[in-house]
DNA sequence: CTCTGTGCAAACTCTTTGCACTACC
DNA sequence: GGTAGTGCAAAGAGTTTGCACAGAG
């Protein structure tokens, strides 16, 4: 709790009690999240609470690098707090997103490449996740 | 031309003059499009094409993997015909996406990850482009 | 001739915006 | 106390859907 209030002030970011929840949310769920399942997560702590407020704070964190935008599901972001680099998996099948393991390549992490300044890599697979391949395979179709 | 309805017949599609019309168009430009520049560039001959229709012709296309959707813009979807695998940029301040041509490493193309079917990736790269950069040091801020 | 594709307009989802009110520092 | 943040509702963009008509095979 503290220390999330260290990181937020370090930004030079103005501590509120919504900028908080989300960014505590955030850390102790330690996975991607919509706006709106974040929002939902902390509403109950906010008479009141809107998403548009949530989604401008994740805004604010995106631009301060506290956290990262995840759109590999075409029509949601997901969000969720800057930790090591890794790549992402989308399950066509039952849309679950999933963080692969697997160690990027050098030279991903260039900071520039053709000349362009590099400030982010994102890397999406899309595919059939171990568990819906598995359950088809249960079915043998 | 005839080799359009080639490619199209061979994924059992069935032959229509729109669906020439976005295949060649887009082959034609060789590049990203969306789905609204691929409308504009196409609807002079057919009165009354619908946007409706091309996103519907993008689609089937996409599952017939015949292009990729590329979704590095956060708010539109591009659409280019399959190439060779390479990565997308796309620059902050421009809006603009480029191809870029560093080589993806091997494991990027294997067909299994952690379990996990791969049917496709994406690497997305974000940043401030050569132009803007350049731009932006002629005049010395 | 039949089934699939198309056009149109309306609907939908997620996200952003404008403005008055609130509350951090 | 002044500036910056919040809530609300409404707007906005891009994309999808439903249905009647048209056209490919």
């Amino acid at each position: 709790m503290q220390e999330s209030i260290k990181r937020l002030k370090e930004k030079g970011i103005r501590i509120t009690p919504q900028r908080l929840a989300v960014f505590n949310f955030l850390k102790k769920q330690n996975r991607h999240l919509t706006a709106e399942e974040i929002f939902q997560g902390i509403k109950k702590n906010f008479l009141g609470l809107s998403l548009a407020t949530v989604y401008s704070i994740l805004e604010l964190f995106k631009k301060e690098r506290l956290i990262q935008e995840i759109r590999i599901d075409f029509y949601k972001s997901c969000f969720e707090v800057k930790t090591g680099f890794h790549h992402h998996f989308f399950c066509k099948k039952c849309g679950k997103i999933l963080d692969l393991e697997i160690k990027p390549c050098k030279h991903l992490k260039e900071k520039e490449v053709e000349g362009n300044i590099i400030e982010e890599f994102q890397g999406y697979f899309y595919g059939i996740c171990k568990d819906c391949r598995e359950n088809v395979k249960g079915r043998k179709s």
